[in-house]
DNA sequence: CAGTCGATGTACT
DNA sequence: GTACATCGACTGG
């Protein structure tokens, strides 16, 4: 059941259609910067602009999970392009992914970074009820200021996991469709091609070379991680 | 600053 | 067993 969404101070249109994704993995990440993430929750709104991807393609790519075929963890890949393909990895993180192209091509956008535009009271809680037992260790005088700053506007979305965790999106949100329900994609105007810039891709090993990362030159919710070492 | 490292569940070899 | 599309706390300069 779609449910119109408006955000009065941004320039944006209805939720993508699914024809913007089932086209070619790396246009649809270019065209994807400057797209506003939503989610319709019962708390209120949740919207951020899309200003870092990066493309996975079964194709060439054996960083994707995609690349060795089908399994139960990555079938959502191999969907045709609008679904939402979430994953869970390290043990505590969820990222989310748009998945591309017609049925079984295995392909994929990472949604990296966002800048939050609404429901960010909504994201700051999400993101700051850790689990207190996990991953403390010894503690330190300014502990606690140290932690408030790790819940500010900035940190809610500039990475993979922080984009989920900020949003709620966990397993149950792998393979919901993107064109019509409680969590979409809005349409707004693109970046030109000199507001964007590519790199190879951050945290992994393999395939790291392709040039498949995306993101808006400047902004403040780009992640700040370093390709991984070799 | 930058670099390192522990947490922690799951998919896959 | 091992690796993992990460994060945040910590350490040394």
């Amino acid at each position: 059941m779609a449910r119109r969404v408006t955000l009065p101070e941004y320039d944006h249109g209805e939720p993508l259609p699914a024809e913007f994704y089932r086209r070619a993995t790396l246009e649809v990440a270019a065209d994807l910067l400057g797209k506003i993430f939503c989610r319709v929750t019962e708390g209120g709104l949740l919207a951020a602009r899309i200003v870092e991807v990066e493309a996975y393609h079964q194709e060439g790519d054996m960083a994707a999970h995609s690349f060795n075929g089908k399994t139960s963890r990555n079938e959502v890949m191999f969907l045709p392009g609008g679904h939402l393909y979430v994953y869970f990895t390290y043990g505590m993180h969820y990222c989310m992914n748009v998945v591309t192209e017609s049925e079984s091509r295995g392909a994929a956008v990472l949604i990296r970074g966002m800048q939050p535009l609404a429901g960010i009271d909504i994201m700051r809680r999400n993101r700051g009820e850790r689990n207190r037992d996990a991953g403390t260790r010894g503690t330190r005088a300014h502990g606690a200021a140290s932690r408030a700053r790790t819940v500010g506007h900035i940190d809610l979305t500039n990475g993979p996991a922080k984009c989920c965790q900020a949003f709620g999106i966990d397993r149950g949100h792998n393979g919901v469709l993107l064109t019509g329900g409680d969590i979409s994609i809005l349409d707004a105007p693109s970046l030109t091609p000199g507001q964007i810039s590519c790199s190879g891709r951050i945290g992994i090993k393999k395939s790291r070379e392709l040039p498949w990362r995306f993101f808006e030159n400047g902004s403040k919710w780009v992640s700040r991680s370093k390709p991984a070492s070799s």
